[in-house]
DNA sequence: GGTAACTGCACT
DNA sequence: GTGCAGTTACCG
């Protein structure tokens, strides 16, 4: 009897299947964690899976069992431990393997679109992968015996054909473009939207038709075309860097570690050297040389023959850190992985690591985390407490929960490191389940910047956005030849487009939510949905053409600014709209810190880790936005995002100042952001959330539904849902709040209803939410989803 | 995702 | 009855 191999398909279906291994080939070309192609469906289909299984139980009665067609590989892509990572994943989330692996791995790796090269008698052959179903009995054998010996080789889905070109934007909006060369505004919209794309993809998207237009676009520089190679993205060239907060060091000097550093550092690799798994938080205020440790634990890790991994919330920081690390880290060798990377690049990395044996370090954003790197001994997740270490739209997964999964698996260090770090980090330090490194004082004698709450209760919009006692702060700033801050949280030029003539507002016809103006894309846009309409347009309920932009967002504040400010003063602006195209946030950042302009607006994203020693005021526009989020964490996240922006301010020499704008100066959160004091806020906020049942004192989660807005029995299904949550929820001790509408009641033309669940375990809620899911119509008309510890109620 | 079998409906 | 598009179940 033939082995029976179990194989998860990583396209759909997603199935786990069982095959029969085929008699032209030994049974040990078959290992668990390799890629097959096998046959599926009574036509001739291919598809790639992962072998699971190499010795399965024979399928139930009745199934006729299919041979497989060909491995892929001759050792196997993925360990032992991935795969159990894998199936742990899957459990979680109620999916089978087969759709875990299809979106860990990267597209290349899924795709049965492959050819072999086979040097056989005489000259070598391409064939493709269809090919192999139709041999005789003969030639088949012949086969088998090429594959053992190592003379057959698969080449990468266009390999040997069609070099991939890739298309990028060279210009930020406006472009100029004729209004009417509608093709040609399509395609500078849809690379604006989606970064780097293939030609491929993009004339597959577009149109064929769209090539020309293309081209022309590319022929007056608005697109740049060119090979994988030249364009995707790794980080700019390592220069001087310097490690946040530690005086600059150039070239691969080592750099000396100050006491609490090295007693940080010490205490890390003795967790590291216990075999036994450890959570460790670094607790070091802005400034104090967390990444100088991070750097030192890779050295040591690196020396102890095992892996180490840096990740970062986000691609510019990950960017510095691969670079810090490529300057300090000696000879060793650095692999850099992000998600906005393209295909081909990130499938060579996860490639190459695969078939690697040696130890390195690995810099990257959470998708690195799924990286099958050799012999991981250790995980750094800097700026633990950032919500962008949740992945929440795909395969939804909290990186901290994954990265201790995996150091519990092989007996690693996971380190936490933040000055203001998450709650529920913070409680388990408390609580002593993770023992804290502090580091206490800032690098290089930095002082901590002097906070001022401004009230703004009584200033009118027509006023503009800052009060005259903030502008007058910023005035001087500028004067002295210092450099400022301004953080907004509302990007786009006015949030709000108000028609003179019949009073109504420009909404999505989506989301019900106000469109926001963007006036250097011309457009309006819903910056829930990504739906956007060209702009001037005509009321949708006069037919006008009166629109009045209203309030501010970072775009109109930087153009008022250009104005309050002295001639001559230049203002930059970092969101997401500026930074659309690859490495334009590296260029603003580097021009800000190369003092070529005095101030730089923008959203949260500069709230973030970057140093500006020139900087002494930081000033916060809208310090409340996020205290009025209908989310226990508002106040959590409006103190991390106000002490890591305060910490922008004065890293130098020079002493620095914050001011914060707020109509509410009596909360219970100033008084802690003034002095940055985590620890006294932290006290108070766990009473708070100890009193009002809310994590980590239980947990918590969400269960969203949504339907098409005109489905007539979409509301009685939420109502009976909620009958049967309540049944289920006593039955599984979890207390079931809701349905209420969600905050966007209405998105992307669906209509949303939620409902909170509380409970001791998560046991219970997933029970309750698989009872959810089998009690809901099966046609797909009515979505439901369960959201782990939601990390934005929205 | 892709396929074949399965519906329903207009038409010879 | 038959030809066809739209819909659905299932793949080992």
């Amino acid at each position: 009897m033939p082995p029976i191999l179990s194989v998860a398909l990583l396209s759909p279906p997603y199935s786990n299947l069982s095959y029969a291994a085929p008699a032209f080939l030994p049974e040990d070309a078959w290992q668990v964690g390799m890629r097959c192609v096998v046959p599926l469906g009574r036509g001739a289909m291919l598809r790639v899976g992962v072998v699971m299984d190499a010795a399965a139980a024979p399928p139930p009665e009745g199934v006729v069992l299919k041979e497989a067609l060909l491995p892929l590989e001759r050792t196997p892509l993925l360990t032992g431990d991935y795969l159990e990572m894998v199936r742990q994943l899957a459990v979680r989330h109620l999916a089978t393997p087969g759709e875990i692996l299809g979106s860990l791995l990267p597209a290349g790796l899924r795709t049965s679109r492959v050819r072999l090269r086979w040097f056989g008698e005489g000259r070598p052959r391409t064939l493709p992968l269809k090919a192999v179903t139709g041999m005789e009995q003969g030639e088949r054998l012949l086969f088998g015996e090429a594959w053992r010996d190592g003379r057959v080789d698969v080449l990468d889905a266009g390999f040997d054909g069609e070099v991939q070109e890739l298309c990028m934007l060279a210009q930020d909006p406006p472009w100029p473009v004729r209004p009417s060369a509608k093709r040609q505004m399509e395609i500078l919209e849809y690379l604006l939207e989606n970064g780097i794309v293939s030609r491929k993809t993009l004339l597959a998207q577009l149109g064929s038709a769209a090539g020309t237009a293309l081209n022309v676009l590319s022929e007056r520089g608005l697109v740049r075309i060119g090979p994988s190679e030249e364009i995707g993205g790794s980080c700019p060239a390592p220069e001087a860097v310097d490690v946040a907060g530690d005086p600059v060091v150039s070239g691969t000097a080592p750099f000396r570690l100050s006491g609490p550093q090295q007693a940080a550092v010490d205490g890390f690799v003795e967790a590291l050297d216990s075999a036994f798994p450890e959570t460790r938080l670094l607790y070091g205020i802005t400034g104090s040389g967390k990444t100088a440790v991070y750097l030192e634990l890779a050295v040591q890790t690196l020396q102890r023959g095992r892996s180490a991994m840096l990740l970062a919330p986000e691609v510019a920081l990950a960017c510095k850190l691969e670079r810090a690390v490529r300057a300090h880290v000696d000879g060793a060798e650095c692999f850099f992985f992000h998600g906005y990377q393209s295909p081909s690049e990130r499938e060579r990395t996860f490639r190459t690591l695969a078939e690697r044996t040696t130890p390195c370090v690995i810099v990257g954003t959470r998708s690195a985390l799924f990286l099958p790197v050799p012999a991981l001994g250790a995980i750094v997740l800097d700026e633990e407490h950032d919500a962008s270490f949740k992945q929440d739209e795909g395969l939804v997964y909290q990186a901290k929960e994954v990265a201790h999964f995996r150091m519990q698996q092989v007996g690693g260090v996971l380190v936490l490191g933040s000055a203001t770090p998450d709650v529920k980090t913070f409680h388990a330090a408390r609580q002593g389940l993770i023992p804290v490194a502090r580091l206490g004082e800032r690098v290089g004698g930095g002082t901590l910047p002097e906070v001022k709450l401004v009230d703004i209760k009584g200033l009118s919009p027509s006023d503009g956005l800052l009060a005259p006692e903030s502008l007058a702060a910023l005035k001087e700033t500028v004067a002295r030849g210092e450099q400022a801050v301004i953080l907004l949280n509302r990007r786009g030029y006015a949030p709000l487009m108000y028609c003179l003539d019949c009073g109504t507002v420009a909404r999505c016809p989506h989301c019900e939510i106000g469109l926001t103006y963007h006036k250097g894309r011309e457009r309006l846009i819903c910056h829930y949905c990504g739906y956007s309409t060209p702009y001037p347009v005509t009321c949708s309920a006069c037919k006008g053409l009166n629109y009045l932009p209203m309030g501010e967002g970072t775009e109109k504040l930087e153009e008022g600014l250009v104005h309050l400010l002295p001639p001559g003063t230049k203002v930059l602006r970092l969101d997401r709209d500026s930074t659309r195209r690859p490495g334009r946030m590296e260029a603003i950042l580097d021009a800000f810190s190369r003092e070529e302009a005095q101030v730089l607006v923008g959203t949260q994203m500069l709230s973030k880790g970057h140093h500006f020693p020139n900087v002494t005021l930081a000033l916060v526009a809208d310090g409340d936005l996020g205290l009025n989020m209908p989310d226990y964490r508002a106040a959590e996240r409006t103190f991390q995002l106000l002490v890591q922006a305060s910490g922008r301010a004065g890293r130098g020499e020079k002493a620095g100042t914050v001011l914060i704008q707020t109509r509410d100066p009596a909360h219970y959160c100033w008084d802690f952001v003034r002095t940055a004091d985590y620890e006294g806020f932290f006290d108070e906020e766990i009473r708070r959330r100890e009193r009002r049942r809310y994590p980590p004192f239980v947990k918590l989660a969400l269960v969203r539904a949504s339907f098409p807005m005109d489905w007539e029995p979409g509301m009685g299904w939420v109502e009976s849902l909620t009958t049967l949550a309540r049944d289920k929820g006593r039955q599984f001790g979890v207390t079931v709040l809701g349905h209420t509408p969600s905050p966007l009641p209405l998105l992307r033309g669906r209509k949303r209803f939620q409902w909170a669940l509380k409970g001791q375990e998560w046991t219970g809620i997933r029970r309750l939410f698989h009872e959810l899911r089998m009690a809901a119509p099966r046609d797909g008309k009515l979505r439901l989803g369960l959201d782990i510890d939601p990390v934005n109620m929205m």
